[in-house]
DNA sequence: AGCATATATTGACACGTTTCAAACCCCCCT
DNA sequence: AGGGGGGTTTGAAACGTGTCAATATATGCT
């Protein structure tokens, strides 16, 4: 009624000027480089800002600069805990820098990933962290071509020197997980995996033959590989009668998971027919996920330091955008085997 | 060396038009409302965006039309594994509708709820998925008159009839698991609270309240509260103590916990006293996360739809999206009890 | 053939911001 | 008095797209 503008536009920059006094030059600086604007305009321009209630666009700051303050963080599953954990580590270095996070989901599927992508090619993002759905780089590389810069989390095999790279040493964590048992007096073990198409599977795996090897054990002959279609509890809880299969006699002495939701799967399993852990069967999980200390018995497991590997990445990721010489770097951490209640020496 | 423009400029709109011999107006047509433009022309102009490889800028796109195609979702904690459900819900439903979801994490604290607030204002979004970390609607209100419309999750408190709002029913919660503990017997309840001061843990012992004055108990004298600073593992591990307080004999008969992580963490301090539930203590837990079922023994817990939850709150924003004539609604869910091992009839 | 109608396409403008060369002001120095 | 030189401020020109009235082209009808 009393307002004339019933359609209230939006305030711009340019109502701020006006209500200043001065011109929307000077209001952009006040925004952008405020040092460069003297005192006493600028506290004008600030109150000018209050009283209007003013809300940068940015929509028209990013058309004309060409950038954004945002960058993408692409996992695989937003429900499993690992990514998670790194996803905050991620978020908590990219809130110290000023930038946004936005978390896309490719839900393992490559189409997913695809759409992602372009989406953050769509919106010039900064930059992104990607955890790629499989080793095929193609879309990866198309996305740099579009201005916006990545790094690899937890594949360090996918690229060779054309991206930053942070990842833990998969290799290390299966001779950890192997020599752990062998101590114990396991001799015959199962690998309960995922998909042996994803690398980091099959890098595990191999480290604990490796363990094997060295202890002169012969892989071939004391290592079985029991395959799932992906990493999770249900899979693992499906797969105990496998692992179970021949008979108390031939009956693994060990399980070693190639992730902690599988291993949580495989002990409610083991549960469910009334056998336990250590008792029955020794059981090594993967990731150290927050769980693994709370079921009973605790689950021992060999721990991947999440959030330093999300923080690790995204400040590879703040090098490439702001240092003038950067170069690319691969960086590995080793893993940690946590031993709880969950192995125990072999018996009988 | 033998292309001209090594500054390579992103391909824009017009360069397309001029690719395919078209006007620029005819592109954006084709982009955006298809059906008005000739099928032969439409090929034409398909095949130069594959040729040039062109991606939409959204930028300038929302720049002019003023709204993005992009909604937010403000989630207390990322790394719960309720919140990431719902968020599962959220993103498929909202995927389908072609609309990209920015995750946002308050962590609990105003300060980053606020920045997020601003931040959805600042693009533009389309509307947002709002869990609220405290009861202040304040900020909510003012994202509002800026254009930006949000739903309420899991809150339905905080705002009368300003806004859509999706939630579950605590007190029917509450109600289901008191129930569930007289039927078997317990006449002594404590309940592991987190923060008083959300409205949650309040209507949770609400319930439980009401369950014992409808059997005719006193719940004064029936139940202990026992507050704790978070609602995580640690809390209800550490809590056990004040649990266990006072000595078998006045040791409280069961606990209702007000989340599953506080359970689980007061189950595996039980353990780690050589107790164990349900023979010492029955313990329900609330929330049905998916690792309630993989423990020994199963949790019983009070479980909420979290994918539905997440699903409908995003169709109540699209519809206050599309629908001219939306009214505001709020959608109650019915909390579902279920019952594992970790509760069993009182003894001696 | 001539006209009305429906269908396709055009072209210029506006969206809100940043940028940058140019203009301005004020003070100090010669 | 005239210049020179900081530090400040200005104004206009982009950035890439969507919109819409206006125009061009095709179609159907008398």
């Amino acid at each position: 009624m009393s307002s004339s503008d019933d359609a209230k536009r939006p305030v711009g920059i340019n109502d701020v000027a006006a209500h200043a006094g001065v011109s929307p030059g000077t209001v952009s600086n006040v925004l952008n480089r405020p040092e460069r604007v003297a005192e006493s305009t600028r506290e004008r321009v600030e109150r000018a800002i209050r009283e209007l209630d003013y809300v940068r666009n940015s929509s028209g700051r990013s058309l004309r600069s060409g950038r954004t303050d945002s960058v993408g963080m692409l996992v695989l599953d937003v429900t499993n805990p690992f990514f998670t954990q790194v996803a905050r580590g991620v978020e908590d270095e990219a809130t110290e820098e000023g930038l946004a996070v936005v978390l896309l989901n490719s839900a393992e599927q490559a189409q997913r990933q695809r759409q992602s992508l372009r989406l953050l090619a769509e919106q010039r993002a900064a930059g992104a962290v990607v955890m790629p759905v499989d080793s095929d780089a193609a879309d990866l590389l198309w996305l740099r071509k579009q201005g916006v810069p990545w790094v690899l989390l937890d594949r360090g095999d996918v690229t060779e020197d054309l991206a930053c790279s942070v990842s833990v040493d998969n290799h290390a964590g299966g001779i950890a997980a192997g020599r752990h048992l062998i101590n114990l007096g396991h001799e015959q073990v199962s690998f309960l995996s995922g998909p042996l198409s994803m690398e980091q599977c099959r890098t595990r795996l191999a480290g604990l033959r490796a363990a094997m090897a060295e202890s002169g054990l012969d892989p071939d002959a004391a290592v079985r590989v029991i395959e799932n279609e992906q990493l999770n509890a249900e899979c693992g809880e499906k797969s105990v009668e496998e692992v179970l299969a021949g008979g108390p006699r031939r009956r693994p002495q060990a399980v070693f998971c190639a992730n902690d939701q599988l291993a949580l799967g495989l002990l409610k399993g083991l549960g469910g027919r009334g056998l336990t852990s250590p008792g029955d069967l020794s059981v090594v999980g993967y990731d150290d996920v927050d769980v693994a200390a709370l079921v009973h018995p605790g689950l021992t497991t060999v721990a991947q330091p999440k959030y330093e590997l999300g923080r690790a990445a995204m400040r590879l990721l703040l090098s490439e955008l702001n240092d003038a010489e950067h170069r690319h770097e691969r960086l590995r951490f080793a893993p940690e085997l946590i031993v709880r209640g969950s192995t125990a020496a072999y018996r009988e």
